[in-house]
DNA sequence: TCAATAGATGAGAATTAGTTGCAACTGAAC
DNA sequence: GTTCAGTTGCAACTAATTCTCATCTATTGA
């Protein structure tokens, strides 16, 4: 439950970035988020669990996080920013327009092929973004 | 030249939309840009190429342009969207992350993983979006 | 060719999502 | 405890885009 959270505190802390009350309330809302929640959703989150923290700090705190790799920011099209915790394999994502469900999936060939293309061209890959779009068939 | 935006105008009656003064101006830009440019910058050329058209209009018309499937809307991380004309055959798109520069690219064997994919899980693919965010080799 | 009108435009206000300045706080180290 | 660089809250700000509404105009029909 707070565990990971509190592991992730102490990783904060290792990287010498203080934990505040206001910090450690948002990675426990993170830690108990199975799905990927915008900014105003976590901030809605930490305050019913009486936080206390401003819209700002989350902001704030979620940049911070996610510079610390501890989170990772998805940008979906046309809505806010949503996020999830870090500390998984990495996957990209699927998208119901109908329903607006996340689906979360990993596929290597996909994964070697961009960095056949991306070589062929001169290229690294810094990061990439794959996001399909879906329909449920026969819907 | 003004060719393509011509028949574009057609298309555009041919399917009930009005081609007022100010969207043949903008087919005209837009069908002269070999590049990705905002709102902003098709604005900018509009008027350079004295065309009297007001912001509000040139976003309205990229809409209405992308509803007609004329035009295709990009949307990279964290910059205004930019457009691009759709006459073209599907493709997916790279950023250099240190010039800003897009370059295009298709990959078949993606496309088919992707479709696979989606397949697998239930689901078919309405659109979707692969960006690669890369970096010169050795640079 | 002209009148009628549904649809389009311009100007600026409004909205959305996120950022920032600054004075008041507070972890963490000593 | 004291210290102080780093953090926070609030309100003001910004950027990108959308909306409101009074005024125009492309198209249709006579």
């Amino acid at each position: 439950m707070g565990n990971r959270a509190t592991r992730l505190e102490q990783a904060l802390r290792d990287a010498g970035v203080r934990v505040t009350r206001q910090r450690a309330a948002l990675l426990r809302v993170i830690a108990a988020s199975e799905d990927h929640p915008d900014a105003a959703e976590l901030h809605r989150r930490a305050e019913a669990a009486g936080a206390g923290v401003s819209l700002a700090t989350v902001y704030r705190t979620l940049t911070t996080l996610q510079t610390q790799g501890v989170i990772e920011k998805l940008e979906f099209q046309g809505e806010p920013a949503r996020w999830e915790a870090a500390d998984q394999r990495h996957h990209d994502h699927m998208i119901d327009v109908d329903t607006g469900e996340v689906v979360e999936f990993t596929n290597d060939r996909i994964e070697r092929l961009q960095a056949e293309i991306a070589a062929e061209m001169g290229y690294e890959i810094v990061h990439h973004r794959l996001e399909l779009y879906v329909r449920r068939r026969g819907g």
